[in-house]
DNA sequence: ATGAAAGCGCTAACAG
DNA sequence: CTGTTAGCGCTTTCAT
């Protein structure tokens, strides 16, 4: 019993044979069964039942010159991607197409390896659910498969993309803040070599200037996404003297790390300090207390994305630049600066 | 820049003739490269980077009758399955082989499609993290491919399977509650027609039998796994009367819920009630107060499914049936009854 | 060290 | 309606 023998061995050409007709009618019924007449239809039928046969797709897929897979690249396995896999599986499953998934571990490298699958005709075309390096894209040579870039822009290269504009989410969310009447505002941002992150920090930048606030007064500190640089950033930002009256966070994960250090400290979140996260994941509504945040429509940027995508497969010229609205949830974790 | 046409379409036989050469000898540069002379193999890489030729891997594939790709079938795009994923991406990169997700939303006829997929050649072998139906597997034929069961088995087919002891473990903490003086025991499962579900059901009527206790008294509801469900079933719960004075819940998911239910009913988890989960998700360590709850090593067990795929890929015998442990984490959700 | 040629299993003209 | 045939792009003997 080595492995070759219980594969699927068996070939088009050994249920033709078993039938005494050509593999062109067993492949008709298969591809293409209104060219066939019914009774040999059935007659194939039950052959390949009974015989056990499973079509080849290499085979299919060399000879068609498609798959009909989407291959949906995500830089990390969390729960904020996944949501937009969740949007993306359920249009492609509209449009007949199968998504595959791919971890790159934003690994510049893995993920030029997927896209060098799509490339070599593996799949039809890719979604990259990431903020690719613009570099080791271009690198791959002139000949790009059809890709669509989700969330963020790929620079430079003209990629269809359907995103937010995380410049002007951050800016409202930090314009709600001064609203509130806080003057000193820190930032809790991403890592300063993640385009999204880069967009929320300018973002916050630009409402502070515009906002008239002393920019000494309002500190930075990058943070990984991950709930734990959330903690070691609050706790450095606490240390500060005079303390930030209000922290704008990139991400909800790190949020929920800033509020567990603040309330640790024996201060009250919304009232001593308020937080605002980013993405109104799941946990900003369970966690006590609920996080304001900025809703991002995951879902809905997957589900458009593999959209753009179809068009671009079937070469038609598909939007440029698609961008979704983020609206600010404001929950209990914010409050009136106390004079 | 004579390349800009070529539009990822080039084939290997454009290098060559660019070269002059063979086609064989391209192809040796990128498959046996210790076949090929230096100064011949450094031209063809040049020309390969110049013309940005991509090899066409379903070709490849199909004259090597390989993929090295794994493909991982989940049912639902959970965090819980998620870590699954990570354990068994990490093991597969040490092996040299690439994994690809798809998701079947625990439909049977996705998943068969998945399987076939396999079957047909586009991966060299699955990993089923979930509980299939044994009889719609059994129905895709004789020949089934490389397939790993991750989770649960799968009933009658005698797939190597690396999973949790579920009933032992439901069992274990059952008996906690019990050690803990509680005689009024509720269960809050998953859908019943979940063999992960039915299993740790399974282990709690066992512990609840083994201890004597009124089975009329422990009452029994069905959620989904997911929150919502679990907040409906507790609100439930607390209607009964006399009220159970702890319950044990499926997964984490649910049992947050269920906290959420109680608190909001004015009663004091692990006091007036004390509640176990199942998983150890990140969120029950999270949550406040955090969850007392079964550990499940869920990257181990995707990267141990990895590595008796490996093995049943090569021919080689895999074990049957590995068996990973679980424990009881004790947190804050439990605490002695109150008499 | 390199080239010529035979397929991998399937689909799609093109003929009957 | 069905059969014959020519590839899809690549790898790999078998020659040289």
């Amino acid at each position: 019993m080595t492995a070759a023998a219980g594969r699927g061995r068996l070939k088009m050409k050994d249920v033709a044979r078993d039938l005494g007709m050509s593999v062109a009618t067993v492949s008709r019924v298969l591809s293409q069964p209104e060219l066939v007449s019914a009774a040999t239809a059935a007659r194939v039928r039950e052959a390949i039942d009974r015989l056990g046969y499973r079509p080849n797709l290499t085979a299919r897929d060399l000879r068609r010159q498609e798959t009909r897979i989407i291959l949906v690249v995500v830089p990390r396995l969390s729960p904020f991607f996944l949501d937009v896999l969740r949007g993306a599986e359920a249009a492609a499953h509209e449009q007949g197409y199968t998504v595959l998934m791919a971890y790159s571990g934003g690994n510049p490298h893995r993920e030029g390896r997927f896209l060098d699958q799509v490339l070599s005709r593996r799949a039809d075309g890719a979604i990259l659910v990431t903020s690719v390096d613009a570099a080791a894209l271009a690198a791959r040579g002139p000949a790009l498969p059809p890709v669509v870039a989700a969330l963020e822009p790929v620079d430079g290269l003209g990629l269809p993309t359907v995103r937010v504009d995380n410049v002007a989410a951050a800016m409202a969310a930090t314009d709600y803040l001064v609203t509130l009447g806080h003057r000193r505002i820190a930032h809790i941002s991403g890592p300063d070599d993640v385009p999204m992150a880069q967009h929320r920090a300018e973002g916050f930048g630009l409402a502070i200037a515009r906002a008239g606030l002393d920019d000494g007064a309002c500190h930075r500190i990058a943070g990984d996404f991950t709930l734990a640089s959330g903690e070691r950033a609050m706790a450095r930002l606490l240390t500060r003297n005079p303390r930030p009256t209000a922290v704008f966070v990139a991400n909800d994960e790190m949020a929920v790390g800033a509020v567990q250090v603040i309330r640790k400290a024996g201060l009250t979140v919304g009232d001593d300090i308020s937080v605002i996260g980013f993405d109104d994941q799941r946990i900003a509504n369970l966690y006590e207390p609920s996080l304001t945040t900025v809703h991002v429509p995951t879902a809905d940027l997957g589900h458009e994305a593999v959209m753009q995508l179809v068009e671009a497969m079937a070469g038609r010229p598909a939007a440029r630049d698609i961008v979704l609205t983020t609206r600010l949830v404001i929950r209990d974790t914010t409050g009136p600066a106390r004079t």
